[in-house]
DNA sequence: TCCTTCACTGACTGACCCGTCAGTCAGTGA
DNA sequence: TCACTGACTGACGGGTCAGTCAGTGAAGGA
C-alpha cells in the first residue's frame, strides 16, 4: 500500500461518512472504519478532520471550474448552454457522495466553509449572469434581471441534482434531465395568461 | 416578565443564534446570552436543545402549510399560481432568521430533522406535481414530467429567497419577484433554437 | 542476531459543552 | 418583620470525541 494510495482511500471514506452522516456526526473514528485502519492512521495523512473535509470541497470546486465554459455568444449558444448543464450533471452525478456533501451539509460546518461555497457558488453565478447579458444584447435572452435569471437556473439544477441523488433508481437519464432543462430556460412550461406586465420583444 | 413572554424572548433569541450560526455552533450557552438570562434558565422553558430547534421549524411548517393554497384549475390559474408564489415568499422573508436556519442549517443537524424536513418538501412538491399534472390535462402546461418541473420551480424558488436574505438592500420588491418568477414560469427567458426533440401542443 | 525504519495501532488525554441542581433573591402577603 | 414562592443563576458532573503518542510488528540491511 504506497503512501498515496493510502491517502486516496482515506478520502474515499471520509467522502463516504460525510455524505452519509454530515460534517458533525461523522466521527474520525468512522472514517478510519471506513478506510479499514486505526483512527490515529487518519493522522498520519491529514492535520485533523477538518482538513480532510476541506479538502473534498476544494477538490470539487477544481473538478466544477474546469467542466464549466464560458458561453461563446458568437457560436451555436444553445449547444453551449446544453454542454454545461451536461458538464456540471456529469461532476455532481458521478460523484453523489460529495454533491450532498456539498449541497446539504457544507454550510452547515461553520463560517469560513460557508463563505467559500458562496463565493465560489457566486462566481458561477456572475459567470452565468455575464454570459445571459451577452445574450441579451443578440436578443436570445428575453429582458429582465439577468442575476435573478440566473439564481433562477442554478436553484432548479441544484435542486434537480440532489433529487436525482435521492432516488436510487433513477428512471431519467442523464440526457433526458439535459433536455427538460434546456426547455424550461428555454420555454417555460405554463401556458396561460396572466402577464399584467407588457412584454417588449 | 410573564412565563409566556420569556418563552417567546428565548425562542426569537435562539432563532438569531441558530441563524448565525448554524445548530451545531450554536451553544446553548450563546441562545440564553442573547436572550439575557443564565443557561439554567433556558432549561425552564425547553427540555433540551433539540426540542428548541425543533420548535422553530414545526413553527415555519405550519405557517407554510397555511400559505400555500390548493391550485383549483377551474379558476383564475395565473392568479392563484402568484398568490402561492406570494405567500411563499412572505412567509419566509418576513423571517429571514428561521428561513436561513431552514434552508442552510437544519439538513446537517441529524438524520430525524433532515427527513422531517425532506417530507415536507416532498409534500409541497407533490402538491405542485399533481396541479401540473390537472393543468396538463387542461392544456395549461406543457406535456413532460411534472415532478420534474416541481423540482424546479421549487429549487428556483428556494435560490431566490435565500438570495433575497443574503442581500442587505434588497432593491427587488417583493412584487416584482413574483412577477418575474411567474413569467419565468411561463415563458422561460432564452429565445434560441436547440430543441432537438420534435415539440408537442 | 541486532539495529533501524516506517506504517500503523488503539488506549489515552484533555477540552468542550449539554444538561443539572443546590442555592440566591426579589417580590408578595399576612 | 417574617415565611414563603418560584424564577433565575452558574458551578459542576459526566459523556463525547478530536487529536496524541508509546508501542507493535514487518521488512531490510549489517
Amino acid at each position: 500500500m504506497s503512501k498515496e494510495r493510502r491517502r486516496e482511500e482515506l478520502l474515499e471514506a471520509a467522502r463516504k461518512v460525510f455524505a452519509k452522516k454530515g460534517y458533525h456526526e461523522a466521527k474520525v473514528g468512522d472514517i478510519a472504519a471506513a478506510a479499514k485502519v486505526a483512527k490515529g492512521t487518519v493522522y498520519l495523512y491529514f492535520p485533523d478532520k477538518r482538513s480532510i473535509f476541506s479538502e473534498l470541497i476544494d477538490d470539487l470546486f477544481v473538478r466544477l471550474s474546469a467542466a464549466i465554459l464560458r458561453v461563446d455568444t458568437s457560436a451555436d449558444v444553445a449547444a453551449q448552454v446544453k454542454h454545461n448543464i451536461r458538464a456540471i450533471l456529469s461532476v455532481l452525478v458521478d460523484d453523489p457522495h460529495t454533491m450532498r456533501m456539498f449541497f446539504s451539509h457544507a454550510t452547515a460546518v461553520d463560517p469560513a466553509f460557508s463563505d467559500k461555497i458562496d463565493s465560489f457558488y457566486d462566481g458561477v453565478k456572475k459567470l452565468l449572469a455575464e454570459s445571459l447579458s451577452d445574450g441579451q444584447q443578440l436578443g436570445i435572452v428575453v429582458d429582465g434581471d439577468v442575476r435573478l435569471y440566473a439564481s433562477f437556473t442554478l436553484g432548479a439544477l441544484k435542486e434537480i441534482l440532489v433529487e436525482t441523488t435521492k432516488r436510487k433508481t433513477s428512471r431519467r437519464s442523464r440526457e433526458q434531465i439535459v433536455e427538460a432543462i434546456f426547455a424550461l430556460l428555454q420555454r417555460g412550461y405554463l401556458r396561460i395568461e396572466g402577464g399584467k406586465k407588457k412584454r417588449k420583444g
